[in-house]
DNA sequence: GATGAATGAGGCTTCATTCAT
DNA sequence: CATGAATGAAGCCTCATTCAT
């Protein structure tokens, strides 16, 4: 077999071995936000990464391990983006906000790892392990970003002295509940919600929401 | 058991013959809000329930027809127990939106049935005819509930002429994320929110949000 | 279905129940006698049976569990009666010797649960928990029975002064050797070992070994 | 690994090549022995001869065939090497006899080989291929040996006229037992049995069960 | 009606074997 | 020759469901 053509149809041994378990757990976040964990059969997942069931095993030592692997490696990443994004923004802190959850939509909430919240708000009882690092790593450095993002807001005087607290979790919410949707209800059924509109009303209110006093004159 | 002392623990049989069913899907929520669908086990509603497997077969014919009787009838007596309180409604619209969401949440949200929008979202795609059923007759009845609140706001100039469709699931995203929190997340974790000041600031927020423009001032 | 009929093609359920254990421990020692722990199939087992594969697992949690039910209760019982038979022995030490080897045999050696011997030498390196459950109860109470015969052979000055430490493993070790051999060679080969003719001369070297010198005259 | 490397830590390519099934039968042979046939894994083998996994099948052609070799070549060096020296043995029987069971024990039974009797015994009834050839080259031959032994003595009037069938198996028992012994229980345990005593009072019991009656004078 | 013993289909996991490199 | 990634058949175990009592 011709290298050169070898290399398109089937990449050689040695790179299939490194890309190969960012392809099982690609294909195992399809599966597992399509079917829920316990629902999920490797065989299933096996098949929709083109590989058999025993290939898993050389690469997750077992289902939970798989579901794990899915988890900490769908989000981190993005998140991490996301993070960098915020630290180097210089205009309002209103602009910074539309960009901090305009790119969490557009990093996450569109793509497949969007999938992930459902997941783990689904599964946090039965894998606390899970829960726990979902919440050290993702939400609470998730939570962070907004947060800055509020307090700068009070600090420079563009935001209400708002709970932060709660606020931090209000302004996410809305971005996550749309995640979770997006993957659940809205596939079972024909009239979805628009995303466009559904952003731009979030920002009208939740703006308005944030804004000191005088600002709304 | 001699039913002399069966009668002191136990309310009496006819009572009980009447009552199974709805205590069978008590027994039921309680642990596929804790476990999911998949991996709850009959045995342990059973169990949960104080009666043997088969008894769950007398009154469901599967678990899946049993999953659908504990959608069904866990949440809809709370969103008819809702939809009375809109209708004969007379002061602000600011006020009815505040008894609406506070209703919500006191009835449904913070109570045991809290814990079905987790479970639905959650199995939504698995179970299309749940999907669909939830989708009708407890999203459409509520988002119209919220929707005539909103449209009545507006029409009394009260609101801003909002972007109905996206902000009716904006005003209850909150809510259901909150639910869907309590029953996952929380349930792991030492540090929960505080629910009282996180209604406060969701009052706060999205009046504001909705505020027609003069309000403000 | 009359009873009295039932009663005899079909015992009643409950007999059934207390009767299983012991049903499906038969069973799997046949089965673990013939391939081996391994190599034994709870398929297999539970046809030898006559039950399901499942019924297994309502009376054992686990193969291991059912390997481990088959060594206790098969060897036990045998070996208390063996004790009391030695207990009340009043004639020669020789004669003892005689009676308790050929009970050995009789009750065990030559019965199903002679294959035990067998089952727990080859796997007590897979098993460390059973090979210390069989030390302990069955070679150290087995052990301490031949050792009171040739200690009281030696007190009756009938027996020689041996090393009685080794002379034990010595007495034990040709009727293991026979039970091992008839559940392992003797199965695949036309050709037998004839058992009577193998404990004559075991008895006739044995005890001329034993013998004290003076008796050889 | 650079070739010159190699040659410090290996011996060189060719002499390995040619000695390679002898070190897979060797690590083979301490795993089977330790777990069993069933339970011992390729992938074990491999790694305690240094070698990979596929390697093995260039040198056998399936784990069956291993198992085969182990046996076939693991036991029949040492039994021609005892098969010489009972052919030219000059002395008593007695002396013959402690030389050849000495020798059994010496170049066999204390060996690593000694561990595959009770391989043997395991899997006779898996592998009845296995069972007739041990019983053929290896129990009959053994056994030809010993009843050479003893015919020799009765011919000479040293021994007794005993059943030679049975007193075959009854002096190679204890010293087979010894070896299964050693390599089961033995090994989970911490008293174990002094093989000195145990010979020592072997030859003891067994010579005087031997011997012609007037010897005992 | 109520029980719980029994069933057996189905999924996770292991591992002997193959084969491209 | 040697490797080790990949395969897939096979076995343990679970659990929804049935049914005799």
């Amino acid at each position: 077999m011709p290298n050169s053509l070898a290399a398109k149809v089937a990449p050689s041994r040695r790179r299939r071995k490194e890309a190969r378990p960012a392809e099982l757990t690609a294909a195992a976040l399809d599966v597992f936000v399509e079917k829920g964990y316990a629902a999920t059969r490797l065989e299933d997942v096996a098949a929709q990464a083109g590989v058999s069931k025993g290939t898993l095993y050389l690469y997750f030592d077992s289902k939970e391990a798989l579901f794990k692997a899915v988890v900490r490696e769908g989000i981190l990443p993005a998140l991490t983006e996301g993070e960098t994004l915020v630290a180097g923004f210089k205009g309002s802190s209103e602009d910074l906000l539309r960009e901090v959850i305009g790119g969490m939509w557009r990093l996450i909430g569109s793509q497949r790892i969007g999938g992930i919240p459902k997941l783990v708000f689904a599964e946090a009882r039965n894998f606390p392990e899970i829960a726990s690092f979902y919440h050290q790593e993702v939400i609470m450095r998730g939570t962070a970003m907004i947060r800055s993002v509020i307090e700068r807001g009070i600090k420079r005087k563009e935001f209400r002295k708002v709970n932060v607290d709660a606020t931090v979790y209000l302004v996410i919410g809305p971005v996550l509940m749309r995640m979770i949707w997006r993957h659940s209800l809205d596939c079972c059924l024909a009239a979805n919600v628009d995303d466009k509109a559904y952003f731009d009303e979030y920002f009208a209110i939740m703006l308005r929401g944030l804004w000191a006093e005088r600002k709304a004159s």
